[in-house]
DNA sequence: GCACCTTCTGGGAGCGCTCTCAGAGCCCTG
DNA sequence: CAGGGCTCTGAGAGCGCTCCCAGAAGGTGC
């Protein structure tokens, strides 16, 4: 049957043009049914988990795969049954926070959690340059992943239409920001509870008999930013503007932000950062202009970044967010979706809708 | 010759059982060639690069390829050439670190880039437990990688010895630990200069005329450890036992071991901690023992993690490690190494070999 | 103008797997 | 003991692609 022989090239044929790597013959299906005793198709049904295959038989098959240490060809059955047990994570952040702060890692360790308890693999596409998009669009449509896990999407970002166009489910990291996001029931996406988060903070200060409340907020034109200022006016809806200055998510902006804050409230007695990385610029500021915090002025953050909040100076009260739970979702909703439409093998129950991860207060030093 | 017709089913078959998705019909090769009005082998070798192929007909072919959105089934395309264009990440730290600081995002990064640049994909696999390994090792003996990029390796890691038992080409990021490791000359690996950096570190605080000079190490069971330290002792070959204290990468550690420093010789004038997450912990017991840095005692850190070091009081000088590059280099010495042994269309070259990245001190106010 | 070579092209096999379909066994019933 | 219904098994086609090989063009030399 095999009749092509390319073990044992002809010794001496050092130029040899041989195209193919061909590491080493691995057993192939076909090989443990032979040593079973049993056909290919049998022995496929074994090794996808033996429904109606007769005990004996199984066992005999199971013994070939062990001592043959057969492995599945997995672009073979791919190519037959079009699933790939492959998601891609797809990253979109150019350059950013994503690269600097812990989060990215956690989100993927959270997924990878929950996809390789599903024998999924995750494929990590990241978007630097325009051109990218084209790049993970062509792989996208390649059909080599089963579905996309796609990251803080800006207003016009590609990718949910790429996706879409391609016929691939996917789950949103962080609530998308274009107009009619929301109202998109099909567009499933998880997020952690920024504007709660804010409310708790703000509280807090308040419960600290804090009156002069600022915050320092992210970048307005992320959903983020725009939900945990949301939650501080929750709580202060006839606050006054001046005490509202927009950082960048960088321990520098947040020190001009803190600045300028001062300069036009200097009887401010409370700040709250959106993110830990403005409450350290803060801090510095704050610092530097001979404010005691707590004393003077209490300060709380926002994520939670342990090497961070844990080490400025005084320790940072922050708004904790679970950032691998948000990772393990987003995989667990995906992989919903992929096992919903697949075929009549799993119940129904509704297309998976968004969900928002609590939040919590941890207490430290900054605003106690 | 294409017999089945699976467009179209039956009109009215409601309730059809079918096991596969069978999504869009994407356009295969077939089509490509029909529409072109050529065979699919020329179709193929115009995708493939053209070589061989009349200008003209290769223009057609592109021209159909485009009508049609063609992407080519890379399931089908492994199955033949036993090339994934896929390499494997993992990532065995298990909790560790490596979810804490932002050098695995930069890691992977780098990584990132270089791989696409090449259109080659990059699967994430990450070991939490023990059991893992044989998920890990059935991944890769599965061949569905080319090649493996290996992090971080303990001393008894059979991560090597799985991919060199799969045939498998690997790279390694961070020097190996264990005997033998360094004169293997197949065992390819990628490292800061952690020696030298620590030189660096010694030379600059000697400079500034400190002569009572401590260092905090990391874990003394990672290579990274022990070569800061070696670094730290070729400046001071015969310094004193006592002013050498061990940590473990975090704050706590930092701090902890500071103390102990500041115990047995509170005269120290100078530390060179490992890590700048184990120098903030040495800054605040610092700090709280009413000493001044830099003034009393001049503090060295090491990676340069910018949210650390730029933001701790005062701002830390540290050497700055390029992760970046560390990655990219990974990535380029594997594809190296993929090409070489593929075939001879990339010239000859010898074996890779492992390499060394520079790194750099950068100078603010803890030691200056 | 014919043999010979070179350059291009297409037919066809086969990569390793899954899944359909039909037939081989088997047990049970009447 | 024949007939009907199971359950279990194997043959075979085909997923989309690459690549070997043979044959069709096209060009050259004598």
């Amino acid at each position: 049957m095999t009749e092509r022989s390319d073990h044992q090239p002809p010794a001496g044929s050092a130029g040899s043009t041989l195209p193919r790597p061909h590491l080493d013959p691995r057993p192939t299906l076909e090989s443990v049914a032979e040593r079973a005793g049993v056909s290919r198709a049998t022995a496929s049904r074994v090794v996808n988990g033996g429904a109606g295959v007769r005990e004996e038989l199984q066992e005999k098959v199971r013994r070939a795969v062990d001592e043959l240490g057969y492995v599945p060809n997995l672009a073979a059955r791919t190519l037959v049954t079009r699933r790939n047990q492959a998601v891609a994570v797809v990253v979109a952040e150019p350059e950013s926070r994503i690269f600097s702060d812990p989060f990215f890692a956690q989100h993927l360790r959270g997924i990878g959690r929950e996809l390789s308890a599903a024998d999924n693999q995750m494929v990590l596409l990241m978007i630097e340059e325009q051109r990218d998009y084209d790049r993970v669009g062509r792989y996208l449509a390649g059909g080599h992943v089963d579905g996309v896990l796609l990251f803080s999407l800006h207003h016009s970002d590609p990718l949910p239409q790429i996706a879409r166009r391609v016929g691939l489910p996917f789950v949103v990291g962080g609530r998308p920001g274009w107009a009619g996001a929301e109202s998109d029931r099909e567009l499933v996406y998880v997020d952690s509870d920024n504007r709660g988060g804010a409310r708790l903070a703000v509280q807090h200060l308040r419960g600290l008999g804090r009156r002069r409340i600022a915050t320092i907020t992210g970048p307005l034109d992320q959903t983020s930013s725009i939900d945990r200022l949301d939650g501080y006016r929750d709580l202060l809806p006839d606050g006054d503007p001046e005490l509202i200055a927009e950082g960048d998510f960088t321990p520098d902006g947040g020190g001009r932000a803190m600045a300028a804050l001062l300069a036009r409230r200097p009887d401010l007695d409370a700040v709250f950062a959106a993110s830990d990385s403005m409450a350290s610029g803060a801090l510095r500021v704050l610092r530097e202009a001979g404010r005691r915090v707590p004393q003077d002025v209490a300060v709380v953050g926002f994520d939670d970044v342990e090497s961070i909040a844990a080490w400025t100076e005084p320790p940072l009260t922050t708004v904790r967010q679970d950032i691998e739970e948000m990772g393990r979702l987003m995989a667990r909703l995906l992989l919903r979706q992929l096992s919903g439409d697949g075929g009549p093998a799993v119940g129904r129950g509704g297309a998976p809708t968004s969900v928002i991860i609590p939040t919590r207060l941890v207490e430290r030093d900054s605003a106690k």
